[in-house]
RNA sequence: GGUCCGAUAGCUCAGUCGGUAGAGCAAGUGGCUUUUAACCACUGGGUCGCAGGUUCGAGUCCUGCUCGGAUCACCA
């Protein structure tokens, strides 16, 4: 196995070569080509990000006056002159600003956009100055003459930080002028293409920094763009921390590498501690840690981490997912049902613009109401004729209804024999107080009242330890301590699992799992240099 | 793992019946310099995923492989 070389990482090319060329000529002006860093001005109050200064309140106020301006024009009619110039002393007043970005298009014109990942703001450059470069010598030495001979030198993708004044445009945009130009870090790559940026799904998850910059040069996009998607799950997650935070829940961390790996029904990914010398498995589930911490008196607990399976990679499965886990002592599975609705409401609610209907492919989802229907009762009404017994009912209802549930619905009433961390029904004894919410035919939810009787508990494991002798390898794994916490007694509890991935795939109109990962597990990338067919 | 589809310039894609490898963007040179995705002119850029086969001749047809996507199976 060799080292690879630079060049086997970034192969030469034409594209290569020019900023190589570039960026040996940039040195020669400014010095140092990775300075340390470059001080943002804070004219809005706050540091100058672009996005801060577009929103900052007295840009924002000159860009809907200009909106007005323009409004009353006809069509290709620029702002009148003294309308602009009235705004243009305003803009001025500002002072200086320091902004940083990267170059969103080449610098062939006096015009550019630099973005900072959200938002864009147009530069202005004049070839007649006065146009300074500062250099990267560490003092900030203005050298006046080569601003020019700078700009012409940049590429498509750089990061450079600019300083000017604003002030808007004779089509009536605001801009910085530049005034100081300083160079900050190249792009050796050539950028994405700017109308279709990544089209390769392949490509958009293994080179997701480059899709990521795609989604703010890209000019046309279907929905929503990468950066988007990740900027709404970000809001999703934050709002059901809130909520649970607000409620009183107590957020913990819980081992992701455990001994043994129970608590659901799924294969774990093995490994090996090599000073104690025992197996570890990646935790399939947090589920049986948390109930020992409402043993312990943490009455409403949660974690949102990651699960790790090792399965089948699917458009709903990832081999690690993020799922938030909760439970509340004292409560049942109906009032986690209430509970959970509450919640989920008011997350989408926060992530989807306050509203609680999404699209989603074809279909509306509406969050605004949630279904509950019994297993039996749903293949009644999905699959009528479909004979239901005990034995079948679960292949019955994955067959014929799963899919068939498009909008939120709690379907109740599982058969205990699947269900063996759940208590049974009071009424019966054979029916499990669980649910699960399925939305769009996927399963989002899962939860119920918690067992808490250690030696029916016992018996359940001792069940499910033969269904693994008869072949099941997913059936649970006995856990001796979790069976000595529920004998110091585990209050009445509700619990739910919730897909946090899966949840996102519906506010985002994703329909694969590996498009709401930011980095989704892939086969390795194979070098021509591994590959025995391509050594001559 | 089965089936189907795909892989052509840095990116997005065309390539007809098997007959000299194409476009737009990006890049280079020169011009322009208050523009709104693409300003104007010229130029360079290819192991057509890999390996083999059929053929006078293969991007195109056949076989195998690699990688990806869809779908089924497995699986929450």
């Amino acid at each position: 196995m060799s080292i690879p070389s630079f060049e086997d990482i970034i192969t030469p090319n034409d594209q290569t070569e020019a900023r190589k060329a570039s960026l040996e000529a940039i040195g020669a002006l400014v010095g140092n080509v990775y300075p340390n860093k470059f001080v943002r001005s804070s004219v809005s109050g706050v540091e100058d990000t672009i996005t801060a200064l577009k929103h900052f309140e007295k840009v924002a106020d000159i860009e809907a006056r200009m909106a007005e301006i323009k409004a009353s024009l006809g069509e290709g009619e620029r702002p009148p002159a003294e309308k602009k110039d009235a705004l243009n002393e305003e803009l001025k007043a500002l002072g200086t600003v320091s902004i940083a970005g990267r170059l969103t298009t080449p610098t062939r014109g006096n015009f550019v956009h630099l973005t900072d990942g959200m938002s864009k703001l147009q530069v202005y450059c004049n070839k007649k100055g006065p146009l300074a470069l500062i250099k990267n010598d560490g003092d900030g030495t203005v050298d006046a003459e080569n601003g020019w001979a700078l700009w012409q030198l940049l590429d498509h993708g750089d990061l450079i930080g600019v300083e000017g004044y604003l002030f808007v445009t004779n089509t009536g945009e605001v801009s910085v002028h530049v005034e100081r130009l300083q160079f900050l870090t190249k792009a050796m790559l050539p950028m994405p293409d700017k109308m279709h940026g990544i089209a390769d799904p392949e490509l958009q998850r293994r080179f997701r920094y480059a899709d990521l910059i795609a989604s703010t040069l890209q000019v046309e996009h279907d929905g929503l763009t990468t950066r988007e998607v990740f900027e709404r799950r970000a809001k999703l997650v934050s709002g059901l921390r809130r909520f649970l935070d607000d409620a009183g829940f107590i957020e913990v961390e819980t081992p992701m590498l455990t001994p043994k790996a129970t608590g659901a029904a799924a294969k774990p990914f093995e490994t090996h501690h090599n000073a104690l010398d025992i197996p570890l498995y990646a935790r399939v589930a947090p589920e049986l840690y948390l109930k020992r911490l409402v043993v312990g008196g943490f009455e409403k607990v949660y974690e949102l981490n990651r699960n790790f399976r090792n399965e089948g990679l699917s458009q709903r499965h990832n081999p690690e997912f993020t799922m938030l886990e909760f439970y509340v002592a004292y409560m049942d599975v109906n009032g986690m049902m209430d509970l959970a609705e509450t919640m989920i409401k008011d997350a989408v609610a926060k992530a989807n613009d306050g509203s609680l209907v999404v699209k989603y492919g074809e279909n509306e989802i509406d969050f605004g109401k949630f279904e509950r229907i019994s297993m039996k009762a749903a293949i009644e009404k999905y699959a009528p004729g479909v004979p239901v017994d005990d034995l079948n009912v679960i292949a019955a209802f994955d067959e014929h209804v799963e899919d068939k549930l498009t909008q939120p619905t709690f379907v109740i009433d599982y058969p205990k024999s699947i269900s063996p961390l759940s208590k049974a029904s009071p009424d019966d004894s054979s029916i499990a107080e669980r649910f699960e919410l399925f939305i769009n035919g996927m399963e989002v939810a899962n939860g119920f009242s918690e067992l808490n009787d250690p030696k029916e508990q016992y018996e359940r494991f001792v069940d499910q330890m033969s269904e693994r002798e008869r072949g099941d390898e997913e059936a649970m794994v006995l856990d001796e301590d979790y069976i000595r916490a529920l004998s110091y007694g585990m209050p009445p509890a509700a619990g739910i699992g919730i897909g946090i991935d899966r949840l996102v795939m519906l506010l985002t109109n994703k329909h694969s799992i590996r498009d709401v990962i930011l980095f989704p597990h892939m086969r390795p990338e194979r070098r021509a240099a591994d590959d025995p067919d391509q050594i001559a």
